[in-house]
DNA sequence: CATATGTCCTGAGAGC
DNA sequence: TGCTCTCAGGACATAT
């Protein structure tokens, strides 16, 4: 479930794709759903083919290929995209590739063949132009999770009567945060994922941030994590490290990390939330 | 307006 | 063994 290490991982595996030139669009042999590529596939090549690719981006979840003309390819992997300059895990689930030839240093040439590649069609991939990048994607979601201040993030929610798992979820407050890193950071912080944001006290909201960007940056040092599933891989097609870290997402019933106390799961906004009852208390204090 | 729920999708795993 | 059923959760549409 790609979240904002995965993404960022995805980002930096094809990063090297950056100054090179789009030859070739294909829409490999499976049947996508009409709306996980737009436009359709003969617009996108019009308009991409030829052009330099002149920086790749990552904004929340969200991998984004910006062109020399300043469209931008958005591609969301939701649950299961991956964003590969690999061998993909099948031919089946193909949605899209890209061939880029890149620059080298003595003045040659390298073909590369980046891909999207989606098991469940979930994902997305929208060419846009800036005014519709702005619209659909600037003004609509929150500070990155990276870069927002404790400030920022108690002035979005601090309001909220929901809870403070399901308002760490929202991308329209906070950007990159999914379920696995929403359970790992409020674990950090000590707060219980049930706690209202609005009872949440002043002095909660620095701890939170500083534990969102502890987590988040320590998953990225480690490449995303790798679920049982198996789904979630590097750009080179190669497992993340962090799910061996993880301190209590997936964990039900196992021994928290740090007081060994019971993992509990619960459901929230019906999707699994793991905590410790012991270091997540439910009064505010702390 | 804020918040809650339903929907899409496929494959793994459980249970009979 | 082989079938059916449930579940996983990103973002968005629709309902409350």
């Amino acid at each position: 479930m790609p979240e904002l290490p995965e993404v960022e991982t995805m980002c930096r595996g094809i990063r090297s794709l950056v100054g090179g030139t789009v030859v070739a669009v294909a829409k490999p042999r499976c049947a996508c759903r009409p709306i996980s590529i737009r436009p359709a596939l003969p617009r996108i090549a019009r308009r991409i083919e030829g052009q330099t690719i002149a920086a790749i981006e990552r904004l929340g979840k969200r991998v984004i290929l910006r062109f020399a003309s300043d469209d931008r390819l958005v591609i969301e992997p939701r649950m299961t995209g991956l964003v590969l300059l690999a061998e993909p895990p099948d031919q089946d689930h193909l949605r899209l590739s890209l061939t880029v030839e890149c620059p080298t240093k003595n003045g040659r040439v390298q073909p590369k063949e980046m891909l999207f590649w989606d098991r469940r069609g979930l994902g997305t991939a929208r060419l846009v132009s800036p005014a519709e990048f702005a619209r659909d994607y600037g003004e609509r979601l929150g500070p990155d999770a990276l870069q927002i201040t404790a400030d920022e993030l108690q002035e979005r929610l601090h309001w909220s009567r929901r809870a403070i798992k399901v308002a760490l979820l929202d991308q329209a407050a906070v950007a990159g945060i999914g379920n696995l890193y929403a359970s790992e950071i409020l674990h950090l912080a000590g707060i219980h994922p049930a706690m209202r944001c609005d009872r949440l006290r002043a002095a909660n909201w620095p701890p939170l941030q500083a534990a969102i960007r502890a987590i988040l940056t320590k998953a990225i040092r480690y490449e995303g994590s790798t679920l049982a599933d198996g789904t979630y891989r590097n750009a080179l097609n190669q497992d993340g490290g962090y799910q061996n870290h993880h301190r209590v997402y997936d964990r039900a019933d196992e021994p928290c990390k740090r007081c060994r106390t019971a993992v509990v799961r619960i459901v929230q906004a019906q999707r699994s939330t793991f905590f410790c009852p012991e270091c997540q208390p439910r009064s505010a204090k702390r």
